[in-house]
DNA sequence: AATGTAAATCGTAATGATTATGAATTAGAA
DNA sequence: TTCTAATTCATAATCATTACGATTTACATT
């Protein structure tokens, strides 16, 4: 997910062109890591010392909303990032140590649907969490 | 685990045999569900008014602890349940209906670590949510 | 059984993340 | 330029969780 592009499904949907908006999916172009609303607070702070929690937190639904963001939980908290380009589905390796997120192409559903007969599935969770090479 | 086997882990580990203790442990034995804090004061209050949520809380933790009960994070809450008694590592697929959990006993890690060359992987995370059979 | 002491609980307040509200501002269409 | 709904601001409320000092309790020891 580009920033153009994530203008475009905002203006498909009927929402307006803000500096808040902006700042926020530029902080979120500029990087692969998930961030915290705090995260996105803390920097916005200086451009818009005005800027309040609401903003950023209507904007994150919005955008996870939208599918230009994603989310997981964290140790108790939400973290949000670009939504991945790769059309196809996957999961995350997440380093605990720098951030960095690394896809992971495999997922356990497909060979797992089999087994369980009579169950609906309507969603999983499947992240891994480590040292990325770097941090190692 | 049953409830014999964790006070054998909590007197082991040096903990008393409280009655706050026991009416916690009675109801995580008697359901296989995850339960909230809230969960848990909403009925303790009942024996115990004046029963406050540090007392919850810090029971819940150091059953997690001690490896009592296992934990995960649904809709922004922490939840609770009795550790399985199955001695080998497996996931979970969790009604959303009425809670129920099924044990799966395939975990992805294992055709996945080769995949992962130079990361160290320290936990992971991987459950499944739906209806179980009887809610579908 | 009485005593001593660390552990546990109570009552309540603090914290931290998130959501809500009403007034003021602004983007973008008419 | 005007109008209006969307957005933001400023602030307060809510919800889950954690912390704290005072009091009580389990249980080992005498």
């Amino acid at each position: 997910m580009n920033i153009t592009r994530a203008w475009e499904i905002l203006k498909e949907n009927g929402f307006k062109k803000t500096d808040k908006r902006e700042l926020i999916l530029t902080m979120f172009g500029e990087t692969e890591k998930y961030l915290t609303a705090r995260d996105l607070l803390s920097v916005l702070k200086k451009d818009f010392p005005g800027m309040s929690y609401d903003t950023i937190y209507r904007n994150l639904s919005t955008f996870v909303d939208l599918g230009i963001l994603e989310e997981t939980e964290l140790n108790g908290e939400r973290n949000f990032r670009m939504q991945c380009e790769s059309e196809h589905h996957h999961h995350h390796f997440i380093c605990m140590e720098c951030g960095n997120v690394k896809e992971i192409e495999i997922c356990p559903m497909e060979m797992l649907s089999e087994r369980l007969p009579g169950y609906e599935v309507e969603s999983h969770k499947f992240e891994i969490y480590g040292k990325c090479s770097s941090c190692a």
